[in-house]
DNA sequence: ATTATACAAGAACATCTGTGCGGTGTCAAG
DNA sequence: CTTGACACCGCACAGATGTTCTTGTATAAT
């Protein structure tokens, strides 16, 4: 698309001014900072940035106007308008590099999780995350945590853990295991010696556990822990 | 802060308004929405709230008011206002869905954390996060955890926590504050009885400090703790 | 009772601000 | 050359919008 000189500055000028102000200019503020005497010649380009969709307006309201952004993504403009400390993304526009992940339900010491990938389609909430801090998400679910009970792992009533759904463990990994014995579900980090498994807290001044491994089984790795407190 | 119940439904209109149209309402606009016959009733209103540092006001100028966000934040309102009604709008996208959140540095005890927002230049990294999560990026600032100081808020050494810029807080919200006497950085439950400071680990295992207010200070209210294992 | 303060209303006023219309200059097509 | 589309300018007007002034009500403090 075409644009003319003087159209960019008055979309840049229209762009750091809602920043700035957060309302948007009136047309004698575009015109004095775009160099243009007159107001008509401001509506006048004001009318063809919208039949461009590159703005909204409202007519009749003063200061009725804001960017189009689905416009200006489309127009490729996006990235030269979005402010400093605002958001960016991929640039075409198209590519969000964010997906979904299931919180598949709650896990607290002394129920089992049954976790199945296709138990997706069940979940009744679904987490967005960013690719930049996660891989291979389609192997990814979360769950709540309720109680107090993996709070020698340093996990709290509420917070949200992410696994990556595997049944087996490197050492020193923080896994989801099911304890037979005890008949809970518990965050550890792990480690196999011989023919016990260790059991970890992430927080010292809890004691550690030793296992017979035929005991302890893995449902998944601990992929990362999310509190929100607001 | 006393609220009208008539000023609260100002500051929720505008927020809808804003988040509709994206520019701000005009007096008589809100006069009409908010059942106000006179525009020097709603423009008494809005000297209030604006001396209540709720919103912001460019005097003279037509719409030129705005949500004082931080004011907002402080106040406690800021959730309520935030995204309430107004449905994502996709078509119009004014907002990406991500943003990113300066990583300031490390949050250690015995180490002073200064954060200015001016700060986000000198950032050395930053992270990505999504806004479905959080409300005012703008405020945000992360820091990373170095050491086991903060075990006792269920913090673990590399954990990243996501603080909201402000310096004052509301009884019972998590805060990194700065103890004087201690000269530390400490992130804990913040309750301020007379002019006593109690600060309550997130952990229960360990105790509650009682402190001097005066020797107490607030950097930042703590939004998110997120931990990432693999 | 009296005063002070917060809140509300209505109307008149002063700007702010968008719109409309006549006019100028350029440039390419007919 | 003429025409017409395009970009631009000034200006006047009207509607939109913030401000101010006067008045009234209620409540609490003196």
């Amino acid at each position: 698309m075409k644009l003319t000189e003087r159209r960019k500055k008055m979309l840049a000028f229209i762009a750091e001014f809602v920043e700035e102000n957060n309302y948007p200019p009136s047309i004698r503020d575009i015109g004095s900072a775009c160099d243009i005497s007159s107001t008509s010649v401001v509506k006048y380009n004001l009318t063809k940035l919208e039949q461009d969709r590159l703005i909204k307006r409202d007519k009749e309201v003063s200061r009725g106007l804001s960017l189009d952004w689905a416009g200006l993504q489309e127009a490729g403009l996006a990235d030269d308008l979005a402010g400093a400390p605002a958001s960016h993304q991929g640039g075409d526009g198209s590519a969000f590099s964010f997906f979904q992940v299931p919180v598949l339900g709650y896990i607290a010491a002394g129920e089992p999780i049954q976790v199945e990938t296709t138990d997706h389609f069940t979940a009744d909430e679904w987490l967005e995350l960013n690719e930049t801090l996660y891989r291979n998400p389609d192997q990814l679910y979360a769950l709540r945590v309720q109680g107090d009970s993996m709070i020698d792992a340093s996990v709290l009533d509420g917070d949200i853990v992410i696994l990556r759904h595997q049944e087996r463990a490197e050492n020193g990994e923080m896994v989801a295991a099911w304890i037979d014995t005890q008949n809970e579900t518990t965050l550890k980090h792990f480690f196999l010696e011989g023919d016990q498994v260790r059991l970890r807290p992430a927080n010292p001044s809890y004691p550690e556990m030793f296992l017979p491994a035929a005991d302890v089984s893995v449902k998944g790795k601990v992929v990362s822990v999310i509190r929100q407190l607001e």
